[in-house]
DNA sequence: ACTTTATTTCATTTTTTATTGAAATAGATG
DNA sequence: CATCTATTTCAATAAAAAATGAAATAAAGT
């Protein structure tokens, strides 16, 4: 092999520098909200697709394996960033970007924020009646340091609502 | 050993159940963020307690190496969630929490979200370039997508600085 | 109904990320 | 300034997460 040549994966057909480009953009804003390279790579290259592509071709143009084709496009379909659209005369499915962007970041929101805020004013519930046990002095800091973390929650819990008006305009 | 009781970590001393609350609470947010939850440890134990800890109590109480609260201390003074405070007649440093909690959100928007939607800007200009390469149709459809990517960035970009002025009060 | 092709699932393997701890450095103390 | 103690760094190791691919299932065609 002539020195400074890479090696190319076996089957995998060149991607262009616009794929390239997508895929390195989505790889960071998916990993973002805690979903792994092969999905930004998915959802890359359907980005700036002219047309819906079928599994076997995004496994080919990514060199990725079946499974991860098939886990990536289940996920990006649960959130609605990517629909499967029929082609006449196709046996395969086919599958396209969303363009509503909004879509996922809603879904974040919705499913991670939310949820885990919830859940983090509930703790602080707990936490205020276990410092109950403490003595006088270091129960009253407690109690201060809960205070405010909870009127910081509820201020994220307000936010969020004008957050998903904002983004879905 | 009875049945139905866990051993127990070496010389770690058994956590109480506000530190355990706290602790699982804060490794949660730090994940979220991208912190790992050796750092959400070390921030849970010192948001409940009543005074100021060394890194050896820390290491101690946690059972978690020396390397690992050392770095984890280091990321918590940088984001300004843990202060170092003098305790007179001590010669170890103690590190105590800081309430200001929305200042590692506002470190996260900082240094973290704000230059990813700079730099994913800068790439759609790339792409805009890469995309005249394309057949006319091709390249219309391309185009239609990024400035619609383009548009929902900005209005990400615009809506930032409101958050963080939220988060401030 | 059978055969072929497509898709999903999941145990195994690979890769990535976090943690450890020993060695190096920095900082106090007498 | 020599010695002890505390802290940082970083190469090695362990743990966690993601990707693989073969087997199972589902769907389509004949």
């Amino acid at each position: 092999m002539p020195a400074g040549l890479k090696e190319t994966a076996p089957e995998t057909s060149a991607l262009s520098d616009l794929e390239v480009e997508s895929i390195e953009m989505f790889i960071g804003f998916f990993k973002l909200i805690g979903l792994q390279k092969s999905i930004g790579e998915i959802y890359g290259v359907l980005f700036v697709s002219p047309r819906a592509l079928s599994m076997e071709e995004i496994i080919d143009r990514l060199g990725i394996s079946l499974g991860a084709a098939s886990q990536g496009l289940k996920v990006l379909r649960s959130v609605g960033a990517v629909k499967a659209v029929y082609v006449p005369g196709e046996r395969r499915d086919h599958f396209a970007a969303d363009l509503e962007l909004s879509k996922f970041a809603t879904a974040f929101i919705k499913e991670d924020l939310q949820p885990r805020l919830d859940r983090a004013l509930q703790r602080i519930e707990t936490m205020e009646s276990l410092a109950e046990e403490m003595s006088p002095m270091d129960r009253a800091a407690a109690e201060e340091r809960l205070e405010k973390l909870k009127h910081w929650l509820e201020r994220g819990e307000k936010m969020l609502p004008l957050i998903l008006k904002f983004l879905v305009h």
